[in-house]
DNA sequence: CACGCAATTGTTAGCGTTCACATTCAACTC
DNA sequence: GAGTTGAATGTGAACGCTAACAATTGCGTG
């Protein structure tokens, strides 16, 4: 019954017979093999689009043991680190002729993350990357299912996986500098959640150059990466004294740390200088604009592609590290200590 | 050679020999078939534990032409929007089973969706979901591949496929009549580029209420969602005469005519009121916090998972559409007119 | 105790591709 | 003109799973 709509979809053998060839020969012409008469190529592809026939890459990978679909493994993609990173990613995927499957994690435990690469594997995803900031995730890379190539991105450098990140370290070092050669004595720091390799990166690098300058290291203020914990790290600063320079982890918490400021009245940059991380479209406009440090993210997504792609090709996953120098952005919230 | 690497993953026939049962009963314990003696299903559980067995999914949806994977065409997800949808569908998908392969284009004209579909469809996803704000990414949604259910997030109203959208007329509504409500004569508008849908509502909203009323309507700015372009316009706005309400597209828009009155010295909310459209997790914390109309992604992820499962379970495509309502999310960039 | 019935298990045949291996045919070579 | 080559095509068998049906078992029933 219903015959007419319940038609079901021509496969390569309705074109074979449609176009007078085998199967094969189909098989052939849609996979570009050289040695097929032009005439006979020019057929098959008449009697493809005649019947309107697509081939099903299911049968394909189930023969080959190729999908060409390669998974993604994140936290949370609303961040626009994590969703700008996904869309370098999925655009150089996609260029390279391959799909594009995601799994966005609330919580990177350990748990979760191998669930995922698991969950992952057994749709049979040629390889993964994982965006795995947090030291908890990393630990998931131990033990990966047997033989399934991996990329770890912002990774936590100690699993044998190849990875590629951002210089985190020379970010902070950056920032921190460029507050020192303004004239500040030393500057203070809004830092990201432990746990997170940026935070730590960006801690050391912060920490170093004041060490390097024999200046003092004021404790850190933990945050969260929200725009809230900056403006409460904001508050606890506008009631300190001597503080002229502020280094914050992301451009949210800087955001929520220059609110509160403002609300006590503390003019930046005339009293005091921010400096914030990541440069997020929003940066450029806020009051005042945010001198920050850029990362590329795009070139991370397309890295870690192309880091994948090899061992997928190569067959090996001979340990590599890719890092990504970021770049120091100067606005108006910095300005030379009077 | 190399046969300790190389050795094949195992299949299900491999733990049917190692717990003495046919293959079959094995696929029955993975599929949870009732009919299984629970010490069977032990022993099979066992082998496939000591074998570390997992199944192949390419193998199964190639005989059940079901590979449980949904296909998401999205533009640009580095946006809020488009990123929080994502994440909501993901979610979703993820909860009722689904693996999500998505495609995030650079541009949505009709051709690359199309595209874009036709190729998640030769990959053989059981549905897909378009996030298609823009008119001509509908356009390419009249000519779906025969059968492959589809819903689109903030389509166009005219393709007949189903569709879950947010209220951009009752969104802009809240907005201007707060505006006006609060003793504005009458309210400016700084509009998204044209083309998309979204644009096209919240003009229609501002208007309506401004018509309603009985006031002026200006002629809107248009924008093209970026901070800069609210930049521009605000430079233009703070040049003219009268203006005491100005309602933004998007909070981006919005951050950008801040950073211009601010610059020239105008005041927000005493001098000028404000009204932003998204609530983007940094509005909370601009200077002044940002009066804007809330819109819930995520709700909007999950009903358009529901339709899709609902149709793929089904069998049909009943036209149908989702509205989901936004709201009035009142900070400090507005102000009762003196 | 033969019978029917339901629960449990096994057997066989695809799903739509690609791979490995024929086979055919024309064009060279000596 | 027999033999050799290589291009062009065809044939059959996987790939690893599920669906459909067949076979076996155990149990209650008249």
């Amino acid at each position: 019954m219903a015959s007419s709509t319940e038609r079901r979809l021509p496969v390569m053998a309705d074109v074979a017979r449609e176009a007078g060839v085998s199967h094969q020969t189909v098989s052939r012409v849609l996979n570009d093999h050289p040695n097929v008469r032009p005439d006979t190529r020019a057929r098959v592809e008449a009697a493809i689009s005649r019947l309107g026939y697509r081939r099903n890459l299911v049968a394909r990978a189930l023969v080959t043991k190729r999908s060409r679909t390669l998974g993604v493994v994140s936290f949370d993609t609303t961040l626009y680190g994590p969703a700008s990173m996904m869309y370098g990613i999925e655009q150089a995927a996609r260029t390279a002729g391959y799909f594009v499957s995601i799994v966005s994690l609330k919580s990177l435990d350990a748990a979760n993350v191998r669930d995922a690469i698991d969950y992952l594997a057994e749709q049979g995803v040629d390889g993964v990357v994982v965006i795995a900031p947090q030291r908890s995730a990393g630990r998931a890379l131990e033990s990966l299912p047997q033989g399934l190539p991996a990329v770890a991105v912002e990774g936590s450098h100690t699993t044998g996986v190849p990875e590629v990140c951002i210089d985190q370290v020379e970010g902070a070092r950056l920032a921190t500098r460029h507050l020192l050669d303004l004239g500040h004595e030393t500057v203070w720091h809004v830092s990201g959640p432990a746990d997170w390799m940026e935070s730590e990166g960006r801690i050391e690098g912060w920490r170093s150059v004041l060490e390097e300058a024999g200046r003092p290291v004021p404790e850190p203020l933990a945050g969260d990466w929200s725009p809230r914990a900056g403006y409460e790290a904001g508050k606890s600063l506008a009631a300190m004294r001597g503080v002229t320079a502020v280094f914050a982890a992301n451009d949210q918490m800087a955001l929520g740390v220059l609110r509160a400021l403002t609300e006590k009245g503390v003019r930046v940059p005339e009293q005091i200088s921010i400096v914030g991380f990541d440069d997020i479209p929003e940066s450029e406009f806020f009051s005042p604009p945010l001198t920050t440090v850029r990362q590329d993210f795009d070139v991370v997504g397309r890295h870690s592609i192309e880091l994948l792609l090899r061992q997928i090709d190569a067959g090996l996953s001979a340990y590599e590290r890719l890092v990504v120098p970021p770049s120091l952005v100067v606005r108006s919230s910095t300005a030379r200590v009077r």
